[in-house]
DNA sequence: AGGCTCCGTATCGATATGCGATACTTAATA
DNA sequence: TATTAAGTATCGCATATCGATACGGAGCCT
């Protein structure tokens, strides 16, 4: 469909960009937010925010606290989510196989998918002692400083790779964090090469990580499997020694079915 | 705010609801939709259903596929899950309870919530070799049938109560799923009584359940937790032996934070 | 291969629907 | 109790959204 060029998009319905813009408005805080705070937020005035607020409460997507007149996100938004993943093609099918590495390596493991320079943790299998949000479905993470990301870059075009380097702004997570396009690109090739990658003192000092892609018969791949360890454990020779192969395997089975 | 009797309520936002009916005709299906299929799912005019199926995809909420024009739910509609997971009082402090008791006691856990006649499995920890479907949070079942929804109902006040045991149609999971309106409210009294429900058989053969309310000081209970066990390895007797007092433990220490 | 059918896409004028401003009410603070 | 800020209700206006419909193309059947 034409989208024409600077024209308004003729089939895009903004009170739905609206009103989701609102919702959206609870990924910045886990407080509750009360009108005016989501009138700010969101850059919608008062009666805007007044009106999808309500109708979201009247839907069961948020819930509002009677005494503070203060809004939460309500346990419907978790619905879609399960209905994502129960009917995606490679999470069930991957399930199985996770829960098997992670009994017989004692290592965390997750099948992820990219969403443009994001990667979004899909099914996950962690190995124990973690917060809540390292267990939870739908954690979203750069792309550029995750084996996983890594991996799943290294299937794209040249195109779109060169468009998630160019993007400004990435994230320091550690000292260690390689931002530079340069240093990643060469980065991304060499995981082309060896048709895996691994992440080391990335996101988390201590933290490293080993991901392939989840071949789709010469398509582009739509998920990754990554396992995560610690440093003092795992060094690099003995992930590519003990791990790859077992990873190489798990993406061969899983994408076989 | 006066949702003026008869007359339509001046704050909805029809085009909101309407976006949303789209989105939640994939609840219906694990297959991809048409735009036909749509509109006729959701009793949209075509129209409509290509104004919102475009909007959300080019939202990311929906992903098209190129060569079929079909639609399918986008990666991002885990997002708002998570959110509300991560920022959900109990949900973090369950889990490391919820842990350790899968551990130690070799069951399945969950933490479970209501939504008006149904429950809503927020953190799960499965004791293996399940299904995706049952280890994913957002699951809904009716509250009726399970031990949590059961245990949840127990601190409603009667009004709701009635409420619930009045809407007709419950679904007969298997031949022992009670669904007589009398039967359940004794069944609820007794759980009033001793504080723990058990459902046996209730939504599959040779399932049992048992659970208990996360107290909330003297406010009802926003959330329950479950053991799942399979009746040839756990009788009520056993259960209530050996899992209720471990069961009342961590509410317990749930409540307290 | 050709014709037919069904589905997705694009366009358009009418108007119901959502818009923001504003006045009112309630609750929190000192 | 005065003051202020936040939530609630109302309303006239204008435009974003509506459904009908015409168009184009993919797939299917004969």
């Amino acid at each position: 469909m034409d989208v024409a060029e600077g024209g308004r998009d003729l089939l895009f319905v903004e009170s739905l960009e609206r009103g989701m813009r609102l919702l959206a408005a609870f990924r910045g805080t886990t407080d509750s937010l009360g009108l005016t705070e989501l009138a700010a937020a969101t850059g919608l005035t008062k009666s805007a925010a007044q009106r999808f607020a309500h109708t979201w409460e009247r839907m069961g997507y948020l819930e509002k606290d009677a005494r503070s007149r203060r809004f939460r996100l309500g346990i419907r938004v978790l619905e879609l989510g399960f209905f994502f993943l129960r009917g995606h093609p490679l999470a069930g099918r991957a399930m199985p196989h996770l829960l098997a590495v992670r009994e017989r390596l004692g290592v965390a493991v997750n099948l992820s998918l990219r969403d443009g320079a994001d990667i979004v943790y899909a099914v996950r299998e962690p190995d124990q002692r973690l917060t809540l949000a390292e267990m939870l479905p739908g954690r979203r993470m750069p792309a550029f400083c995750t084996s996983a990301g890594r991996a799943l870059l290294a299937h794209c075009g040249d195109d779109e790779l060169d468009a998630v380097l160019a993007a400004p702004g990435r994230i320091r997570y550690t000292p260690h964090t390689e931002t530079d396009a340069q240093a990643l690109r060469r980065e991304i090739e060499t995981v082309r090469r060896q048709g895996f990658a691994i992440a080391r003192d990335q996101v988390l000092i201590g933290q490293i990580g080993v991901a392939a892609a989840v071949p789709d018969f010469g398509r582009q791949p739509a998920a990754a499997v990554n396992m995560t360890m610690t440093t003092d454990q795992w060094g690099e020779a003995r992930i590519v020694r003990e791990l790859v192969p077992q990873l190489m395997a798990v993406t061969e089975a899983i994408s076989r079915g």
